[in-house]
DNA sequence: GGAAGCTCTCAGGGAACTCTCAGGGCGAGG
DNA sequence: CCTCGCCCTGAGAGTTCCCTGAGAGCTTCC
């Protein structure tokens, strides 16, 4: 497949080159605006297959470019990047239509999967995202886990654990990748966070065996048969 | 494989000059630069794969070497230097996309082994992760060790150390060099840790014939058949 | 055969790492 | 306002690891 072309539309020259990167090495092709009207212009000549829209913006915000934009009938899908802050009802009325949001401060992989997930739903995408090892099933769509067949209720950073540990199932992951990958880019973390989440997925997911959750001692976790 | 390009950045001349000596040894080109101007004029100039970059360093730091390499558009991975003390959010902040950081001190194996996994990460290298001797078999990635088809648990130096005989099999390491390699670059081992640690690995992989370990009495040790 | 040098093994204290439990803060929902 | 679930922190216990020291075993050379 060849990358999806993406638009990240953010005032902030660090948080973009920062998406940049990142999403650029996920595959995608990245351009940058720091503006709406800038964005607007973007749209038009390039024909990204999504838009990173930040909402916060001088000017024009992101509501505003969405709008203008699907007042010409352009329904390029939009990820909204908010503020903590912000007034949940007024993004959500404004993410019909297969556009979604997310809340900043997030995580890289959040980002990662959401965008994904708007791409499956808008373009024709085949990819149901299934994650599984062993009898351990995870449905990024469904948002659900099931071992050995019936489900088990996690929580939000749980999943996001989860779901981390599986993709590089079999590949021994660090505590401080585990951090960068899971939890939001500015979260400081220097506390037996990844511990005891390790712990609660172990109690929850864990309890049967074959044992998925193996610890390499001074390396990291992995997830494995055996 | 033609040896992949390296630029080594950092004030102090002989860590540079170890590390150049250490690097070439391993395949890589070399070249160095002294101040974070000099880097980013020889990054432009030599377009190296990838940047070994020092936090800690006069007028322009390493922090804002890399921003000023996003900020142009340019995706040369780095491999951050810092300093234990250093604060890690900060690092991880910047580590996004493909780079990593070390912290000093560091052992030199640690620093390679990094840097092939820069490497494979960034660049659509396949990624020669496993080392094998008969039928001894290491993969770094899973960070798991198999003789004879069995599963071997071993400690963080324990590992290091079989990964540094592995690597080298074939060829007689000194106790001097493997000191060197796997332990800290400023460790000071005078007593009988290398002994030690090679006792436990005979006793946990070379139970078995045939026998890998060789003593070489007055010279070293060496991994191989026979 | 004996001496000297090198290597192997074993045991143990201290350090590092990990696990677990309890609890406070926070926000969502009733 | 209250309750509940979720998130993170702190402290302590438990485990494993790392290195050292001492002595025995082995090899080489005299």
């Amino acid at each position: 497949m060849a990358g999806h072309q993406l638009l990240i539309v953010d005032d902030e020259a660090n948080l973009r080159s920062m998406l940049r990167a990142a999403l650029s090495h996920h595959g995608f092709e990245v351009s940058e605006a720091a503006d709406g009207v800038e964005a607007l212009r973007m749209i038009d000549a390039d024909q990204p297959d999504l838009v990173v829209l930040d909402v916060m913006m001088p000017e024009l915000d992101g509501f505003e470019v969405c709008r203008r934009l699907r007042s010409v009938g352009n329904r390029t899908p939009v990820l909204f990047l908010t503020a903590k802050d912000e007034t949940e009802d007024r993004v959500r009325g404004l993410t019909l239509g297969g556009d979604d949001y997310l809340q900043k401060p997030f995580s890289l992989d959040e980002l990662v999967a959401r965008i994904h997930a708007v791409l499956r739903r808008t373009g024709e995408g085949p990819a149901p995202t299934v994650h599984e090892l062993a009898d351990l099933v995870m449905d990024d769509d469904a948002h659900l886990v099931t071992r050995a067949g019936v489900d088990v209720a996690v929580s939000p950073t749980e999943y996001n654990l989860l779901r981390y540990l599986l993709v590089n199932q079999g590949r021994v992951v660090s505590k401080a990748q585990i951090l960068d990958h899971v939890w939001d880019y500015d979260f400081d973390g220097d506390g037996r966070v990844v511990e005891t989440y390790i712990g609660y997925l172990r109690k929850k997911i864990d309890g049967t065996e074959p044992k998925l959750i193996h610890t390499i001692r001074g390396v990291g976790y992995t997830l494995r048969v055996r």
